[in-house]
DNA sequence: CTGTTAGCGCATTCAG
DNA sequence: CTGAATGCGCTAACAG
């Protein structure tokens, strides 16, 4: 009768309701229960609605940490980024979160600080979890990663940029295209001088490569770049004044600058607004993200606008694809669009 | 000898390895494996490496999912927050993450809207899977976020305001001394005819709350509020310039403007540059928040400051204490600071 | 220091 | 449509 479980001695009171407690409550068995809470076929209404009052008065809910041993299947993403705190990746993680959410599906956050290694510390934390997909930034990683993902067998979905190849798939737009978009704008605006501004050292490395990238180009447009400035520390709008202020004492004649991120080229707006330079005929500027500030400057800024959140939504999305179809191999370049505003 | 264990037909390539391959290619036991992989006392050494090198021929790693099924604990947070997109969280998210990742914890994202049911349809899914902890912005939720809390007995901390009384421990400033500073100063600089402007319907609470106090301090002083205007969307530079333009057409004599956030104090600015309205000679304008890039501006946009990283780390240490001992109570006040600018 | 036993709570067989 | 048996992979609680 009573089932052989007679060590309920621990008090009652704060133990979690379980499937056996809701199944002896309504009189049915455990594997009925666990139907009705998965909404599985093959029930009775009567059956069900019996449940349901049980499962409702306990305050019963599902341990998933069991269902999911059971099947080896979560609701959880692994989501790893090199930053949150500023920058573009909060918008792509909203748009990854809206989706995932709808979904049904979670994502655990994981950061790296721009370190490979932590890439795959982080990872291999994460997989432990079993995880039903990985989204990762990027797609410059360890050997590691690719194997360890590759070996649990799960979907992956890289976002930001395309110009290498991912590993399943990936969602965001072509830095080297972007960079060539740039240096021929500046071309076709004349300027003969152009210099560059960056940060952070140049972290993550797909900075870098829209640099070279925008340097390769005005060779061919016979119109070389000048001289450039890489900040050491974190791009914000204090960098970008004092990388302008040291860039330009070097190098005076520079006619425009292709910063790296819209914090930096914001900073030098204002700087060059307190120092008497008058922008852009003194000075051409032109930055990278579009950010929503830039577009409320008394002077405009110029910028490459990237279309984050729904980078954020698309990735998500595949995520989804890749979840019903594992040989899904997407590429998808989401493009940019060039804001002239009037600092260029 | 062989154990019980004949069904190993399924394609062994793929499958993960578990402790009992571990064992077996040692020859030890399971228990020791664990043992080891949990850097659990009382391991010989020679045990100890041998077990190592077997579990780093297969490539082992532990499954959560089995271990946190035994010990019903992980080392999973849930975080949960209105939005991510902009705004304040990102920073403190990036705080939080900082202290968890130490601590080996990993932050399991919720995002509610800044709607009320859908915190607590969040958490519901979150509990599921057993989280060590909840971190909450806000100490304003619905009951049955508090009941399922106390349910699971798990430790909880609440960040932002300090306004009310938390569940168990909070971290934050408090908005009814912000917004009397605010006044106080704007009275302290004479201003006779002070106006409010807010976004987004005022979610969450909080910046009502803050508005409340800031006329009810007003009054106190003698030069009560004149008009405010509160936008129906989210908070931006470009609702800031418009949200401007419609306050001082209405209610043209004002001659100051407390902001709910710097994104639309930063429009303001701009759009009383662009308009020829000279600040703060013409008009007086202060945000909250203190973002970065209003230190930079031409005229550098007062504001009132709020720690936001420190504010996640805080978060974050207090719910590493609450873990140790579950009877901590703790609220700290982060206090704030008033960065007067030149706008003020 | 090492091993044996016995589940954690659920869902997948396979029978009725 | 419903149920009984079994084990997912790991670890506490005990031996030895």
């Amino acid at each position: 009768m009573t089932k052989t479980r007679n060590h309920v001695t621990q008090s009652e009171r704060t133990r979690r309701a379980t499937l056996r407690d809701v199944a002896q409550l309504s009189g049915v068995s455990e594997i009925s229960v666990s139907r009705v809470m998965r909404n599985a076929p093959s029930v009775s209404d009567r059956l069900r609605s019996r449940v349901l009052a049980a499962a409702g008065e306990l305050g019963y809910t599902p341990n998933r940490l069991a269902g999911a041993l059971k099947t080896s299947s979560t609701n959880l993403v692994a989501v790893i980024v090199p930053s949150i705190g500023n920058g573009v990746f909060p918008e792509v993680l909203d748009g990854i979160e809206s989706v995932l959410a709808d979904a049904g599906l979670r994502p655990v956050l994981g950061i790296t600080q721009y370190d490979r290694a932590q890439e795959v510390q982080v990872l291999r934390d994460m997989l432990a979890w079993s995880p039903m997909g990985v989204i990762l930034a990027g797609t410059d990683h360890e050997p590691a990663v690719t194997r360890m993902i590759d070996q649990q067998g799960i979907p992956v979905v890289e976002f930001m940029d395309i110009d290498r190849s991912p590993m399943q798939s990936a969602v965001g737009i072509s830095n080297v295209k972007a960079a060539v978009a740039v240096a021929d704008l500046l071309a076709k605006r004349n300027y003969k001088r152009p210099g560059y501004i960056g940060a952070w050292s140049e972290r993550p490395d797909r900075s870098k490569a829209r640099r070279l990238a925008f340097e390769a180009r005005l060779v061919e447009l016979g119109i070389p770049l000048v001289d450039r400035e890489i900040a050491s520390v974190r791009a914000s709008a204090e960098v970008g004044a004092k990388t302008t202020e040291t860039l330009l004492k070097r190098s005076p004649d520079i006619d425009a600058i292709f910063f790296a991120n819209d914090d930096q080229a914001l900073g030098a707006l204002f700087y060059c607004q307190r120092t008497g330079r008058k922008v852009p005929d003194d000075i051409g500027i032109i930055g990278f993200n579009g950010i929503e500030i830039g577009s409320t400057t008394p002077t405009i800024l110029a910028s490459v606008v990237t279309p984050r959140f729904q980078m954020g939504v698309e990735t998500a999305k595949l995520m989804l694809l890749a979840a019903s179809d594992p040989s899904t191999r997407n590429v998808i370049d989401l493009g940019f669009e060039i804001r002239l505003g009037e600092s260029i």
